[in-house]
DNA sequence: TTCAATGGTCACGTTGTCGTGACCATGTCA
DNA sequence: TGACATGGTCACGACAACGTGACCATTGAA
């Protein structure tokens, strides 16, 4: 403990859960790895197949975040090679229910969502 | 069996349509608006001493997008000074419902989460 | 000796998102 | 005449997200 924070600063707080969590799992590739993580434990290189179109940058970067919000754990073996396993933690799991529901969503409106963006795009062009 | 179907043209359309739905409301204001348009129709000033924190710019190119997918109906009356309402559709009003589990998950696991954040942070701290 | 495999990190540049402030048209009221 | 209210648009800049390619450490196999 060599120095004491500037608690003053803490005062802002997170005003809306619902913002922190889309902020995380509404990038590019979180709820993506979550999915893929579903069935079970994957090793790193294991996820990249997986997913196929991600890089290793932002697959690490993405578990990272995952991890430090407590989604997923990760396991390292001091083996050589190195292995590195991730898993989903059982609130990872609760957070796919809810989500199973969007995607749900997502998927049998999905044609309505697309219908009306080629509707509003025909009106703009009728100018 | 008449026709089928350029398949393999459809793998670049749109590859996942719960990405669709997340692109347009993981932003920062789209649940918000739509959250706030929920107990009824707004017009755009109201809805922006509703909000309080968000510009001119970005509550109207928030509404474009939102009425483009089919979430909200815009009405023009054109009176002096002009009035506008912005009213949810059927299929805003069935996204909320999926949604508001989101949102409960959210409000349930916040804690956790930041607790997580904590943790994370306490360990890299160690070094 | 050099290669491959694992699981990354780092520097860099590009693209996209977001906010600020200026500006616009119109008719009414003072 | 000028200000005000409504519902915007536009140009600009800051910043974050994202992707690319290079690099790293280890050890066993060729």
């Amino acid at each position: 403990m060599a120095t004491i924070p500037d608690d003053e600063e803490m005062v802002f707080e997170q005003p809306c859960p619902i913002r922190d969590v889309l902020d995380r799992i509404g990038d590019q590739w979180s709820l993506l790895i979550l999915e893929t993580l579903a069935p079970g434990t994957l090793r790193f290189n294991a996820l990249m197949r997986e997913i196929g179109d991600i890089s290793k940058q932002m697959l690490s970067r993405t578990l990272k975040q995952l991890e430090q919000d407590g989604f997923i754990t990760r396991t390292l073996y001091p083996e050589v090679p190195p292995r590195v396993e991730y898993t989903l933690t059982p609130l990872g799991r609760s957070f796919l229910e809810p989500m199973q529901q969007l995607v749900a969503w997502a998927d049998t409106h999905h044609r309505t969502i697309v219908a009306a963006r080629a509707r509003y795009q025909a009106l703009q062009e009728q100018t």
